[in-house]
DNA sequence: TAGATTGTTAATCGATTAACAATC
DNA sequence: TAGATTGTTAATCGATTAACAATC
């Protein structure tokens, strides 16, 4: 039996709908419907079920989903290990900004070191993790496995970067620079353009 | 006549162009064909010309896009004024690090002031603009005819304050909070949920 | 049993794409 | 004129939603 893709918006929703289980578990809830879940979500109701359908069955008709149960299945069914190891490409502004983020962590993800053509500039200080040259990336994420990266470098070496990056046998890009990368089809690229979004933003507003 | 609505994606898309088209500007290029332009997107050049099509008719048939003028019709088409006025609404790690990024003021976004609400505490010579007290926040953007909000609050709070922002007349909000905003549907909100696009990325990994 | 709510289908809606006539 | 490339339509594809039978 083939199990049906997942649509990209749909994994979007289902992490979403983890988190919010989080909570539900947090505030003692064991059981909610897909009503409530979908309202706390921000989606319909028979949206949410399609969702969870991918995944498989886990509701009990006439009385909802187990809070705790359904979580656990979500984190599952989307292949989540414990804590996943990162890396930071640059640490200009941006990059050692979200260094000292803390929402990765608390969402499993941990940063393992960070790297910068001009690593030797840097004070070393404002940042939470190691500190290495460009140079060496390629040997670490071998080394320690590491399949995602977040790149923040300036548009102009974005896409030297990110080749760099492929080679060394990373598998998914979180982009923050505002370069459209190519990259071969089986590494996943997820855009995050801040000023697109603001662009996109201030069309809405009304003049 | 009416107006064909332009669709959300679109707008995201044709911003993307523009973009493009001011680096074929630097780099003196005069005209450009749809296919061209979309390799540089990345995008297929079917959709180019659909989604420019929203905005006007803009090239000619056998010759392409003259790149300058198109440029300034998407700004135009797209309703950007030169400089638009932005608040930072909470200045922990990730606010303070946006307000020292630089690819906003780049697109023509200013951020005119940031707002936490123990802005007494934090170093103001960490932050390039002026930092107030939330309280004060309302009064600063009714003066300032402020439309525009990058949401950085932790997620508790973030509801609330968004309320503030909506009653004091904020019509955008890029909200980096890890919160399913409720507000009034006139109000856009940009969700930029950056735990999430590390899942999102995660699940494509092969395990 | 009656009421509630899931799982799933089929209908709808919207976005993408291929194709091509128009025309420079 | 021949070649190129747009603007636009119609076909395709995919995602959302309403609806309801299944069933707790």
């Amino acid at each position: 039996m083939f199990k049906e893709e997942i649509p990209q918006k749909s994994i979007y929703r289902i992490s979403l709908y983890a988190r919010c289980l989080e909570r539900l578990h947090y505030n003692k809830h064991e059981m909610v419907s897909s009503s409530a879940l979908a309202t706390a979500a921000g989606v319909k109701p028979s949206q949410l079920r399609r969702d969870l359908a991918y995944l498989g069955t886990f509701g009990t008709r006439g009385r909802g989903y187990p809070v705790e149960a359904l979580r656990q299945a979500i984190h599952e069914g989307l292949g989540r290990a414990k804590l996943q190891p990162v890396i930071m490409v640059g640490a200009g502004n941006l990059g050692s900004a979200l260094l000292r983020y803390d929402g990765f962590k608390k969402e499993g993800y941990e940063i393992l070191a960070a790297f910068d053509a001009k690593a030797a500039e840097i004070g070393v200080n404002d940042i939470p993790v190691p500190l290495h040259s460009t140079d060496v990336m390629a040997a670490f994420i071998k080394e320690h496995k590491v399949a995602l990266a977040i790149l923040c470098v300036p548009g102009e070496q974005a896409q030297q970067v990110a080749n760099g990056l492929v080679n060394a046998g990373i598998q998914g890009v979180l982009n923050f620079s505002p370069v459209v990368l190519k990259v071969p089809q089986e590494i996943t690229v997820n855009n995050v353009d801040l000023a697109l979004e603001l662009e996109h933003l201030n069309y809405f507003v009304r003049k």
